[in-house]
DNA sequence: TAAATTAACGAAAACGCTGCCGGATCTAAT
DNA sequence: ATTAGATCCGGCAGCGTTTTCGTTAATTTA
């Protein structure tokens, strides 16, 4: 509640509210005497614009959304973090939206942004999300969206991803080269375009080199922890067990750990595992972990950069960048060839 | 920009705007029949209200503010995870600032949040923040405002924060009991209150069992991560090296980590660390970390459910909440006593 | 010198919504 | 029958800005 207004300063100056809000705005049409006596003023009385008064009236919020599955996520985290960077560049406020990975919270989420709170939004979608019914409406609806990471095919719209198939079949040749037989992959959902496109990425990988792709190995995993910690002890401890596994996001390698940790289980030696992730500490793991990781800080940057294209309309009309960035492959313990001596 | 606004919802329905304002409000004043005609008439032109326009009229913004050293961190990120969860709740939007432990960015942030942008903010101090004139201004301004984890101890606010001092304590006199001789700290800053009460826990764990306290086993860190290591290197390449270290922050125990991988020192053989973390994968590293975990969520949680019963009952004028969580101190292999034989 | 131009400012109308009134109709109480 | 009280709805005045359009005075041009 800033309590000074237009109205108080106009009268504090002797001007008018209309003169007073051109002053402040640096309009050509006030001499550079008043300007000066007005800004003088307005930081004496501590004035700070109403921004719903302005927004009403300008029809700019100076507001984007990031609506995001969750936040408590190294590769989320840093993408906001790009994110901010961009809109605190720019001047803009961010409003973070989290889905919890479910989509009905997504919908809900996407009605509100279609009130008009905010100039441009930033998505990426939640792992049960099938119908893109809300997010057509909501680029209908002619505000500027862009899809990071988890992007929807079934629409046309302007994304920022990585190089997701190139990065499943390099993590799954690698842990081919490495030794391994029978590679086991964890997916994140059969929904989400990402995931798909690194299981297929793992499953040519295995035709290329003459291994079968099992059906029992491709792991669909839940978003309950408990759950997944079930499905990969169940694979692990059974009579095939894989030497190797492909996990498409960080969560489920932790979890592989602790599992083998519980098990005594050797990695590398009785199973080899790479992942997708953003894990700082990756290198410091026991083993340390073979990890693909995404730039997860210039995914923000980008995708923010390329909404704020849109909002400035400095990109033309009926323009669709879909933007790929590349992972890089960093071979650690996790995934090191065992030589039988 | 929602299309449709009350003026053509009335003009469909044949009622006066304000009618329809109140029918969609649930307001006594109008029939169920009408607010029956209303709602569906509301939902079939897709009516979104105009969430600026409300703002203007009603002085409320049903936004709240929190303003971060940093997103890419294990302690905020969870923070955040409770602090929107509050917030869905209550229906209100999170707008998130950064300041990148920046005090000049955190003044800036601060004398935004005063144009009455939100109705309330959550805070965490950067570490070089000094002058609290620009968080007593946004006090004084009648905004509620409920800082957590990193507070000022300047001025009279409500906090939630964690019982460093006793934790400090306790980090350390456990460090000691596992044999510890020479224990460094790793201060975060000198002047974040937190950081400060950690280290006195510290002190006084180290003077309860008669080891001196050495200044120049004191370290005050850097925001600049190359820095910090080179900090760490010369402490543990001194010839008075070590044998225990005390981490205020997890940042500073993972650069502590990558320095003994470098240097081939054996944790916790020839040095033992405990470190604040909230590292999910704590367990699993090389040795697995010993941690004072603080209930991040919760604090999070708390400070938000604190916030909000500021905002919505602003009659309770000069009552003052500190609310204080517990921290739990897992040992693990970094801090294990050797038994020498 | 008269006309045209420019400079500097003010008045007023929105932007879309809410909330205080006041008014009309209808039922219930005296 | 008259009054009192519900019930249901519309009018209107803003909330604080921005922006268009006037208006006046000063300056330039013909």
């Amino acid at each position: 509640m800033s309590n000074t207004n237009l109205k108080q300063l106009a009268a504090a100056l002797g001007l008018s509210i209309s003169s007073v809000s051109k002053a402040l705005r640096d309009s050509y049409e006030i001499s550079a005497e008043t300007k000066k006596r007005v800004v003088e003023m307005a930081t004496r009385m501590n004035y700070q614009p109403n921004p719903f008064a302005s927004s009403l009236r300008r029809k700019k919020s100076a507001t984007i959304g990031v609506v995001i599955p969750e936040i408590a996520n190294n590769f989320f985290a840093l993408a906001i973090d790009g994110i901010q960077m961009v809109a605190e560049q720019k001047g803009y406020h961010v409003l973070t939206y989290l889905t919890h990975e479910n989509n009905t919270n997504e919908v809900s989420t996407v009605r509100h942004l279609l009130g008009g709170r905010v100039d441009g939004v930033l998505m990426s979608l939640c792992r049960d999300t099938q119908s893109v019914d809300h997010l057509s409406s909501l680029q209908e609806s002619g505000i500027p969206l862009v899809f990071f990471d988890r992007v929807p095919e079934q629409m046309s719209c302007p994304t920022v991803t990585t190089d997701d198939y190139e990065s499943g079949f390099r993590a799954t040749e690698h842990l081919i080269q490495s030794g391994c037989k029978r590679i086991a992959c964890l997916s994140l959902s059969h929904y989400l375009s990402i995931s798909n496109k690194r299981m297929n990425g793992y499953m040519d990988a295995l035709k290329k080199h003459g291994l079968p792709v099992e059906n029992e190995l491709i792991i669909q995993c839940t978003n309950d922890n408990e759950y997944n910690l079930s499905l990969i002890k169940t694979l692990l401890k059974g009579r095939k067990r894989p030497d190797g596994i492909f996990s498409t996001v960080e969560k489920l390698a932790i979890s592989v750990y602790y599992v083998t940790q519980e098990m005594g289980l050797e990695i590398p030696k009785q199973l080899k595992i790479i992942s997708f992730s953003n894990l700082r500490t990756a290198s410091l793991l026991n083993p340390s972990l073979s990890t693909i990781t995404q730039p997860a800080f210039e995914i923000g940057l980008e995708a923010a950069a390329l909404l704020f294209r849109m909002i400035e309309k400095k990109t033309f009309g009926n323009r669709i960048d879909k933007l790929e960035l590349k992972s890089a492959l960093i071979e650690r313990k996790s995934s090191e060839r065992i030589n039988k001596n």
